[in-house]
Formats: C-alpha cells, sequence, structure tokens
DNA sequence: GGAGAACGCCCTGTCGTGCTT
DNA sequence: AAAGCACGACAGGGCGTTCTC
C-alpha cells in the first residue's frame, strides 16, 4: 500500500519524536564564495545524513541580525545550526545562542566552548605558504594588502605573513589595510605600499613581493604595480588567497592558496552531530576527525590549504 | 507569558494548519554564481514573507537528480518549490512533479504550462546589447564564442548574438563553441575562432570583435588574442557577461552584461505565492508583475539585463 | 500484534457573564 | 424587571505518527 502514493507524513512525524530532521545554516549575504561553497557543501553532507538544510541569509553580519536568524530557526525547531562566521561579530553572536540545540561555527579563529564547537580553514598556515614560496623565489621585502579588520581570515592572514618574515629574518614592512575585499580596494592600498619609496619606519626599499588576503585584491594590487611603471612577477612578485575562478587567466596567472571550502562544510555537519548521536532516523553519522594544527587547545580545529603556483610570484 | 520562554510549536501548527511554511529550493551545484545568488535573493524575500527555506542541491543535473531533489522536498511537506534550472534538462525534470504543490521554474527558455511558471532574464536580449553596442563602436565582423549547448543561457545568448547581426545586416561568423564555462574554455575556442584567417565559410577576414558568452570566456578569450600578436581592444574588441567579481579590473577592465540576479530570485518568489494566496500566516504576498518581453506567450516572464561599459570593447 | 494514548496546536461548540432593549 | 444579545472563557476533538501495553 505505499507503493502507491503513500507518503509519510514528516510533519507528524517530526512532533511525535521532536526532531525535525531540519538543520540550519546561517551564511553571510555578501561576499558570496567562501560561504556559499561551504553552503552547498553542508548541504550534501546533511542529506547524506537525512537531514534537510533550511538557510537564513544575514544580510548584515550585526549581533541582533545574527540573533534574528537564530530565532528564526529555534522557532522552526530546528535539530542543530551552523553559522558559517566570517566576521568576528557573527561568531559572537552565534554564541549567545540557548544551549537547546547544538551550533557549530565555521570561523578560522573563534574561542570554542564546550556548548559552541569551531571549526575552519588554517589562515595562518596558509599565509605562511604563500609568504614561504615568495622568499623561497628570493623576495626578500614582502608587503601585504591585508582585509577588513573585521574578518578572522584577514587577522589570520596578517599572523601568517608575520610569522613567516620573522622565522626567515625577512624585515617586517608596514601593512597596507584595504577598505574591502574587491580589485579596487586592492588597487589603492597598493597604492599606498608602492608610494612609500623608502625612508619611513619599515625599511629602505620598495617592497619586490605582494601577498594579497585575496585574489581579487591581487588583481588590484597587479594593476597598481604596472600602473607604478614596474612588471608583474619580475619587479614585484604578487600572490593571493581563494582561487577564484579565472584566476589562472589573470594576466599574469595568479600563484594563489586554495581554500578547501567543501571539506570544511562537509566537516562542519559531522562535528554537529558528531558526537554519538544519530541522523533524524537514527543512522548514525560520521564524526569528523581532524587534528587542531596550531592555535591553542581552546582554538578551533584546522583545515589546511594548499598553495597553487602559477606565473604571478 | 509568552514573554518569558514560550515559543510556539510550529511543528504542531503545521501538522493542524497542513501548511509547514517551508519553501524549497534545487539549485544546481556546479557554476555557483547565478544560482547562489538567486538562492540568497528567494531565501530573504521568503523570509519576508513569513517562509522558511529550505535548500537541495543538485550535482549532476541530469532528471533523475532533479527527481530525488523533488521528492525529498514532497516528503517533507513543503509548500512550494523553486527550481533554478541552467540546463534544459532540469527545467524538464521540474516539469513532471506532481500538481500537488506550486512549482516555479527559473530559467531563461522553457515552455511554461498552466502548473508550473517559469521566469527568468531575458539573454536574447542581453546579447543584443553586447553585440549592439560593439557595432555601434564601428565593430563589423563580430564572432561569438558561446557556451554549452545544455545551458539555456548559452542558447539564449547565441539567438541574441545572430539577431542583432542579422538586423544590422552584419556577416554572420561561425560559431566557435566552448565545452565549458571556464576561462581555458574560452581560450581554446577562441584559439579556434583566430585560426581560421579567411577563406571559409564565414566571410574572408578574422573578426574584429569577439562576444564571449560569460566573463570567464572572456578572459580566455583575451588571453587567445593577445597570443596571436594582436591587441584588445584596438585589434579585437572583447565584451563578455555577467559582471563577475573584479570584471572591472581585468586587463582591460571587461564590458559586460549585468544580470539582476536579485531581482530573479524575489521575482521567483512573488510568482510562487503570487496568485492572491496568503504566506504561511495568512499574510499577502505581493505578487510580480512583470512584462513578457520577447518570444512567444508560452515562454518565461522575463527580466531585462543592463550592459556595463568598460574598456575592453 | 493490535488497540490506544500522546505529541501541541487550531478550531469548534458550549456555556456563562454582562450589557442592552 | 425580564428577556434577548454579544462576547469571552473553556473544554474537547482531531491532525498522523510513534510507542507502549
Amino acid at each position: 500500500m505505499r507503493g502507491l502514493g503513500y507518503r509519510r507524513n514528516s510533519t507528524a512525524r517530526a512532533l511525535k519524536t521532536r526532531r525535525t530532521g531540519l538543520i540550519g545554516v546561517v551564511s553571510p549575504g555578501d561576499s558570496t564564495f567562501g560561504p556559499s561553497r561551504m553552503t552547498l557543501a553542508i548541504e550534501e553532507a546533511a542529506r547524506e545524513a537525512g537531514y534537510a538544510t533550511a538557510l537564513s541569509v544575514v544580510r548584515d553580519p550585526d549581533p541582533t541580525s545574527v540573533d534574528e536568524a537564530l530565532e528564526f530557526f529555534l522557532d522552526r525547531g530546528i535539530d542543530g545550526i551552523v553559522v558559517i562566521a566570517p566576521v568576528v561579530a557573527m561568531a559572537e553572536a552565534a554564541r549567545q545562542i540557548s544551549r537547546t540545540v547544538p551550533v557549530v561555527v565555521l570561523a578560522s579563529a573563534a574561542e570554542q566552548t564546550p556548548d559552541m564547537q569551531v571549526l575552519g580553514i588554517d589562515q595562518v598556515a596558509g599565509a605562511r605558504m604563500a609568504v614561504r614560496h615568495l622568499r623561497q623565489g628570493g623576495r626578500e621585502r614582502i608587503a601585504h594588502v591585508c582585509g577588513p579588520e573585521e574578518y578572522h581570515d584577514a587577522q589570520g592572514r596578517i599572523i601568517g605573513w608575520r610569522e613567516e618574515l620573522r622565522d626567515a629574518g625577512l624585515p617586517l614592512l608596514p601593512l597596507a589595510r584595504a577598505g574591502g575585499w574587491s580589485a579596487a580596494d586592492g588597487h589603492a592600498a597598493a597604492r599606498r605600499v608602492l608610494a612609500r619609496k623608502g625612508g619611513d619606519q619599515g625599511g629602505g626599499e620598495a617592497p619586490d613581493a605582494i601577498f594579497a588576503a585575496n585574489d581579487h585584491l591581487a588583481l588590484g594590487v597587479v594593476q597598481a604595480v604596472r600602473e607604478a611603471g614596474l612588471s608583474v612577477p619580475e619587479d614585484v612578485a604578487v600572490v593571493g588567497f581563494d582561487v577564484v575562478d579565472g584566476a589562472d587567466f589573470f594576466s599574469p596567472p595568479l600563484t594563489t592558496v586554495r581554500q578547501p571550502f567543501e571539506e570544511a562544510g562537509a566537516a562542519a555537519l559531522g562535528a554537529l552531530f558528531g558526537a554519538g548521536a544519530g541522523g533524524p532516523d537514527g543512522a548514525t553519522v560520521p564524526r569528523v576527525r581532524r587534528g587542531a594544527s596550531s592555535g591553542s587547545s581552546r582554538g578551533p580545529s584546522l583545515i589546511q590549504p594548499r598553495l597553487v603556483v602559477r606565473a604571478s610570484g
């Protein structure tokens, strides 16, 4: 009889079992690149585990908006929540949630507490890979165009850049902070870097390499370098971050760092229901196991990115 | 009393009212650009209307996968479904769904039936804008690097290119079909275009402009043009489609066509519950009204894109 | 193995109260 | 003053499943 047209009513089932089989993903509305890929990965892993995925987009990542998204999910009796939190304010807002439902936060740097797991991609390690590659290519004055302050990833990349320079005994050049993540922002910041020809605190000469905090910034950096009458990579090497679509055909093709977003998304779902808890129908969800590779024991579990070498540096 | 800690159980409510207040979005898993932006827009519009949005990603856009996604939603008692269908197979699979739930398909070309609304962005018009701009800039031999055949958008852009050339009395050059949407695909196709120096059916000379079916393809096209010893835009103008992030800092900055994805997403939601039906709590959802601008009366309602002129053509 | 209770909400029907004519 | 009317409080059944007895 189930063969012809019968379909179990999942609402009644949810009422009785007190599990909706729904998980919520809170995602920032801007910068659709990383977050959207993670969302897709979470959804696929969730479906695999028998869960459906609900989405809630947060336009401005302030605590109230995140709170609203969380409340929205709680009202709908969601079984678990993944918060994609590229900015500090989102991660902090997630911390406020009631302990009634498991929460995992995807962020490269946020303090983990017993009832809020954090995991992300190791930005420090990624930045070090980029800078190490530059330095092994013989560059010695490596500047950094970093992203906006409120982003975990921007901060992590600064730290990695600093650490690698320090360990290599290379001079620490002054930092150029971009106002956003776009090519125009990278262009403006790179002009500032190139303008300070010498004499100031960072050291005497112009940089021979620039590490940009993402590929779009790098695009603007390349442009600025050329406008200064210099060539890439001969005079100034440039490396980016993210492996944006088309980066292999930028001029020149961009050396950059690949972030395993898919892996991070899948790991987030594994972490949500990992502690032996089963799926909505009782099936067991495989728990993610992945060693924390840097940072304190209370920091997030980190996934390693990978360097992609092309012509720009 | 509701003030302190009470929260209405939406599951019980759904059981009684037979409405879950959930809508489903079926989205392709590849090419995350357009679809992901539309998904975000749908979610925001849905939340505005009191609905939550569930997501189901389809990795390979074949009919069985789409069917699975649709079944998945039906099992969960969803109130309506939006299918983002860039490829023909997805739109067709959506047609098979039972009439128990309203469905709207986001596709630039698919036949509309009484129980399946279709709406999308006018690819033909967008392509005509691009080609018209080229021709008004004095170009007369305008080639087209088109996208993979199974994509509605690729087909629409071919039609627009053809129509505009025909109406202007310009020669119709042979088409170069790219194998995908990436820069590498565009590069390969453009090399073929530039290799046929003359003598074949298309006419005697090499093109003085290339309309690429999207910005990534255009990136590869620019590269191929340069490898042929020609310059952009002096020898060969290039225009793209999509206004990808960073396109303003490509070298040269890319002339391209902006698709109002957000508007399309919001319109899809409006169309879902437009016919006087209210939101999950009875509130009325504003219906989208937008004139169909081309095609037969059974074709989709179309939203107009906009040309963005920069240095490449 | 088959009957029945319970999940929490919505909706209907009944009854009681207070006000009007 | 008695009867009618309007409205609010309250109890009960049922949505379709799961789980117990």
